[in-house]
Parts: C-alpha cells; sequence; structure tokens
DNA sequence: CTCGCTATTGCGAATATTCGCAATAGCGAG
DNA sequence: CTCGCTATTGCGAATATTCGCAATAGCGAG
C-alpha cells in the first residue's frame, strides 16, 4: 500500500504521468513475494483489465528499473524476471551450473559500494545484485 | 592462439566434443579485443564458412560461459554480450541512465570473493562482474 | 472546468533467443 | 582403420523482448 504510494508519488515528481496501467503494475509488483517474469506480470494485469499489452508491462518494467524502483535480473531461464526492493536488499548467488539461487548475506557488498563510490563516483544499486560462479554442490 | 589451445584442450578433458564451428567461436571471442554479441560473433564466424547457423553461436556461447570461460553481460541494450576472460578480470559499472560503462578495479571484489567462499562454499564468478548503478555524470 | 502539449499506450511488425527433432559427425573401443 | 554410441548441428518453429507510429489521455496553465 504505502509502498505502492510512495513510489507513485515519487515518479510524478520526477515528471512521470500516472496512468491506470503503471499504478496496476507496481501494486502488483509491490505486493509480490517473489520475482516474476514479464508474461506474469502481465497476466497477473489482466485479471484487472483487459485494456493491456505485454510492452506497456516491459516499458514500466524498464522505467522502474531506471528509476531504481526495481531489479531486473536475467537468472539465464531463458526470461528476465523483475521484483521491487521492498523486502529489502538481498545478493542472489546464481550457480552456473544447477542454476540454483542462493540469497546471500547483502552487508557483504557494503564495503564495496562505499569504494565504488568515493573511487568511481558510482552509486552502485546493490540491492539485488546477482553474481554467477558455482555452488558448494556443482564443485565436487 | 595458445589461449585458444587451452579452452579446447580443457573442453575436450571435460567431455566436450570439438567440432569445427566450437573451434572458431572459441577462435573469434577468444581473440576479440571487445565484447560481441550473438549476431557480431555469428558475422565473423560467416567469413570463414557458410556452414553455421546462429543458434549454434548461441549454444556454444551458453556452454563456454556454463564452463567459466565467457561472460554473458545483459548490458540492457537489447541484447546480450560475450566475451572471454583472457583481458584479465574486471567490473564493469553500467550507468542505469545513460548506458554508459565503466571499467573499474576488479582488486575490490577480492574481498567479497573470499566471504562468498568461506561463508556459503558459493565459488564467485568474478572476473566479469556487472553492476548496474548511477554514474557520475547522471548524478546531478 | 477546458485546452493543448506531449508522454504513454496499444497494436502489429521486427529482433533476439531458445527449443524440438531428425541427420551428422566426434571420439573411444576394438 | 572401422564401428557404434550419442553429443552436436542445422533447420524451422516457438518464445521473449523491443521498436515505430498513430491514437489516446495525463496534467499544468488559464
Amino acid at each position: 500500500m504505502s509502498h505502492c504510494n510512495t513510489i507513485i508519488a515519487t515518479l510524478r515528481e520526477r515528471g512521470y504521468r500516472i496512468t491506470p496501467q503503471r499504478e496496476m503494475v507496481i501494486g502488483i509488483i509491490a505486493h509480490a513475494e517473489r520475482h516474476m517474469s514479464a508474461e506474469e506480470i502481465f497476466a497477473e494485469l489482466q485479471k484487472h483489465t483487459q485494456a493491456t499489452n505485454i510492452a506497456t508491462v516491459y516499458r514500466t518494467m524498464e522505467m522502474l528499473w531506471e528509476e531504481g524502483f526495481a531489479c531486473r535480473n536475467d537468472l539465464s531461464e531463458g526470461k528476465i524476471v523483475y521484483a521491487t526492493h521492498q523486502h529489502g536488499p538481498h545478493i542472489h548467488l546464481v550457480c552456473r551450473h544447477c542454476n540454483h539461487v542462493i540469497d546471500a548475506d547483502p552487508e557483504l557488498l557494503v564495503p564495496l559500494g562505499n569504494e565504488l563510490r568515493t573511487g568511481y563516483g558510482f552509486d552502485a544499486d546493490l540491492q539485488h545484485l546477482s553474481i554467477f560462479g558455482i555452488c558448494a554442490n556443482c564443485k565436487e
């Protein structure tokens, strides 16, 4: 609730127009417990209204991502997934072999974030970083 | 040269069959100075032979990525790009706004890599990490 | 409340990427 | 060197994602 409204208010401030489509997409991902693909968001959206198009979902998600409200992850499952940042930051450790995803403690990234900021003036988005590698099971 | 051969020998050891298509794809990306999209690799490949298919390029790149010889990056330009790890590790700082890519010092990741290994048993592939965020210019 | 500018949308087409399957061809065994 | 098993390929079709453009609709100004 309040989370959606914060996002919407901020977008309005930044000069974006708030359309019903955008409101609904934001509502859906803000309440989602998990990552969703564009198709899933679209399916959910259609429960509310027929008047939408999947291209709009893609565009809205791209916009939210650019504005820092959502992450977009290619978990190499043949599609991109999205999520808001509400349920706190976390690191995804994605195994190259079994595609299994482990969540790691985001605290680990704090020093890195600081160094990038001071050293490069780069404000890194470390809320939802994906790191690829090999998990313990696949290492054998 | 020797770089390609090392990759090829290692793949053979791991039970992969070495086809001319794979040899050529490996040769191309191993000598490339930069990231290449699948289309670019395919175009290069066709200079050598007509007998290829872009699906094979995708499959070969996926295999190389799974085996840790290449990185695959979605720089959000509407396509995925690939590269080998030969020209040393580096971090890509990708700006969400201007899509500009800055290369950062990979040394910054060493402590993180160690912590992930000891804490999670996860062998992170930090050779070619992409981190999204906002660059100094776009922050204003 | 009305008007006008222009950001957004929906639609269909264009691209990028993956998949299924039968035909081909590495490579180890003999 | 030959044979056979099965990983890989090429091809066409299926998906996923992006793009171009005309029609629509937020939202600030009056």
